[in-house]
DNA sequence: TGTACATCAGTGAACGCGCGTTCACTGATGTAC
DNA sequence: TGTACATCAGTGAACGCGCGTTCACTGATGTAC
């Protein structure tokens, strides 16, 4: 069949990336393998090497791929003035959909837990995602709220939601689940909803 | 040098668990091969059948074991009426020296995100570090505050730990580092703080 | 517009490697008398 | 208390396996004339 045409090889190059966006996040990166990787994208492992360096190299890519996949659309909305967007993301975050979607859901909740032992790209893309979420989780910064004070507040958040989903994942039945998720939510809300009397509330009558 | 006393062999088993508890936490339990662990508890790895029917085994026997170390004193603690034990462990666990020390530190924040996607022991293993860890962390349960909410404190606070650590030894520099684990600590303090006014603070006058 | 040819995307066999596991072996341990 | 012997903890070579990576090959693509 080879050769194909520049276009067909744009296209594989789609198809392996978002192949692998869904088997290192269902896999984690170690056990993602290439030959599983390159069957899922409908070609033969010895193909690969075409597009990507090495392993390192997709894994890299295939991280920045699935954190353009599910924060571009909020990242989007935020830029342009709407202030649901951080609500929005968190509330889809914390829901059973996104538990039981490994594969399409945030890649720091998937492979967070090997990237903090990686160096090089994998770390570096690693964290790249945690950084666009942590923006985006942000408090709007003013006169009042220093940018610094809205920026822990993205991280803040994203510990939340990251430690809340990898557990709710590991949760022995349905139930606990529930729970982990539904602590979460409250934990946030006490975080981020002005109703609370904390230091943080400062950020939010503006 | 073969055969060996039964006590020695005890120790020989001793030996295997707590370098197993070492390397699974550095190393994760993929990466973490038997020939490693053999070669750190001082033994050549073909006698490792003699103490475990195979890795699986080893690996979640050794997640209880990391489990113990890092929780019994305090279990202990608490177990005895000390009210503090539970915050003594929130602060040391974000602190700087449990950032640093993957192998010596929590086993959830070190293999949960494997165990998520893990069947049989391995699971269960986590599974059952996470419980004690929530039940160490839970609120007191009384008159006015029902056991499962009390629970639900624990799994809150639990999240939180294990999100911010992990996060904290992702992040690039130190002072993304300090800054996760700061706001960690804020995150907790809002959820179990008496002078927060959401619902949760009537956990705490009791 | 055809023709001749270099390029190179994709195939599938092959490679070395490290892994978990097995096994024949050794010799001190523990036991039966 | 000695002696004879079965047991078995630990060794190190060997196994099959799946992995990432390499490579000779194919034949359609893209290009030069």
């Amino acid at each position: 069949m080879p050769r194909v045409s520049e276009a067909e090889k744009q296209r594989s190059h789609s198809r392996i990336l978002d192949s692998a966006a869904e088997v290192v996040r269902e896999r984690g990166v170690e056990a993602a393998s290439l030959g599983d990787i390159m069957k899922a994208a409908g070609m033969t492992h010895g193909g690969f090497y075409r597009h990507f360096a090495n392993k390192e190299g997709l894994v890299a890519a295939a991280i920045d791929r699935a954190a353009d996949d599910v924060l571009s659309s909020y990242e989007v909305r935020r830029a342009n003035g709407d202030e649901e967007a951080a609500v929005d993301y968190i509330n889809e975050y914390l829901s059973d959909r996104h538990r039981l979607a490994l594969k399409s859901g945030c890649p720091l909740a998937a492979v967070a837990g090997e990237a903090l032992r990686a160096d090089g790209l994998v770390r570096t893309a690693t964290q790249n995602a945690a950084r666009r979420t942590a923006r985006l989780l942000s408090g709007p910064s003013n006169a009042e709220v220093s940018g610094d004070e809205a920026d822990d507040l993205g991280l803040a958040t994203l510990s939340v939601l990251v430690g809340t989903i990898v557990l709710s994942r590991l949760a022995r039945d349905e139930g606990e689940a529930q729970c982990l998720l539904k602590a979460g939510a409250r934990t946030i809300n006490a975080l981020r909803d002005p109703s609370d009397d904390s230091e943080k509330e400062t950020m939010y009558h503006a």
